[in-house]
DNA sequence: GTCTATAATTAGATAGAC
DNA sequence: GTCTATCTAATTATAGAC
């Protein structure tokens, strides 16, 4: 008891959990910008001013880091929950607004990571599909409940995938640049249709 | 004149050219498969039954070989030709057959290796902007003509990015399996929305 | 034109001192 | 917990024989 114990929890505090901290953000930023195999742990230790050696002592493998750096920031499972309360007339304009402000901002954007590895990267290919899957395609469809939800739902997600990529990956404007209510006003009727407009057939 | 020239034109033949060619028919398909960094020059090499030091003989570097794995395959270009023959009414549905169909056989893919490259390797990133933006956005805009046409092909290059993201790279179900009659019965009308139908606002 | 051998570099991972 | 040193393996790339 010779300092106060900022964590409030027993046991010792301010152990490496701050460089794991510092390694797992700066996992985060470079796996979101050079995707998995452009990242070398090296240089994650580099831009952490970390040892390559301690990478390895917090987590075990490469893989290991890929894995901690994606654990979903805290805020994105609410945001995601924010999505589904208010039914579905608005939907589709509440679905774009939420991603595009959550991948807008740098530090809660793992979506950016996944997608960026998903095309070189078999493990990561796997991790987006599921996350998907599991947060938004299966609350959707029992959502909907009509016989097409499944095609549905696939609309919308090819506007998501679609819109994320064009305005983080290859940057075509004036997607790259527009404001999110923009965004808002062009792709939220767009989502809204795909959901609950005319049935697109079969 | 021992043998007939089956190229037709003078001088040697028969040569290193048979060697590139399937070199090049190699790094097109697992560029294709894994990305720019997810292929090595010796995987290239022993999938073409060559040396790796062949390729680098005939392309000099590894980006020399992608540079020119990405060569438009003869007969790309001539089937973006045909979406713009025939005016505007249909345009949707022609460009979501077209794009569907030619990146459904294999050989005539640069664009998957593309997007899947885009992710991890600078240079294909613009690489893959430019040529979206020379040979579809450009034509599609004068096409239009209308001021928000920047927008509205904007939206058309996200529902093309998005389609062929949950197709041929994340795999999202039922977009992966379905016949190209269905894709051009669920994304048809979608695209001509984004072209012809109301306007986007602002 | 084709291949063998190998140089040069880099990455993932481990051992062990402090 | 942290770092130095190092190992091993894979990769890009070159030199040179045939």
């Amino acid at each position: 008891m010779t300092e106060p114990n900022p964590s409030g929890r027993p046991g010792r505090w301010r152990s490496g959990a701050e460089s794991r901290q510092r390694i797992l953000e700066a996992a985060r930023a470079l796996f979101r910008e050079h995707g998995y195999g452009g990242t070398t742990v090296r240089a994650v230790a580099a831009e952490a001013g970390a040892d390559p050696a301690m990478v390895f002592y917090f987590f075990g493998t490469k893989q290991g880091l890929f894995g901690a750096a994606l654990e979903m920031p805290e805020g994105v499972p609410t945001a995601i929950e924010s999505i589904f309360v208010g039914g579905l007339d608005d939907i589709g304009a509440r679905m774009v607004r939420t991603l595009v402000e959550n991948l807008d901002t740098s530090d809660r954007a793992p979506f950016v990571t996944l997608t960026r590895s998903a095309l070189t990267h078999d493990e990561s290919e796997n991790l987006l599909r599921q996350y998907i899957d599991r947060e938004i395609t299966a609350r959707l469809v029992t959502l909907l409940g009509t016989p097409d939800a499944a095609v549905r739902v696939a609309l919308l997600n090819v506007q998501v995938l679609g819109l994320a990529m064009a305005r983080y990956i290859v940057r075509i404007e004036p997607i790259a640049s527009a404001s999110v209510d923009d965004l808002v006003t062009w792709f939220g009727p767009l989502a809204q249709h795909c959901l609950t407009g005319p049935a697109p057939s079969r």
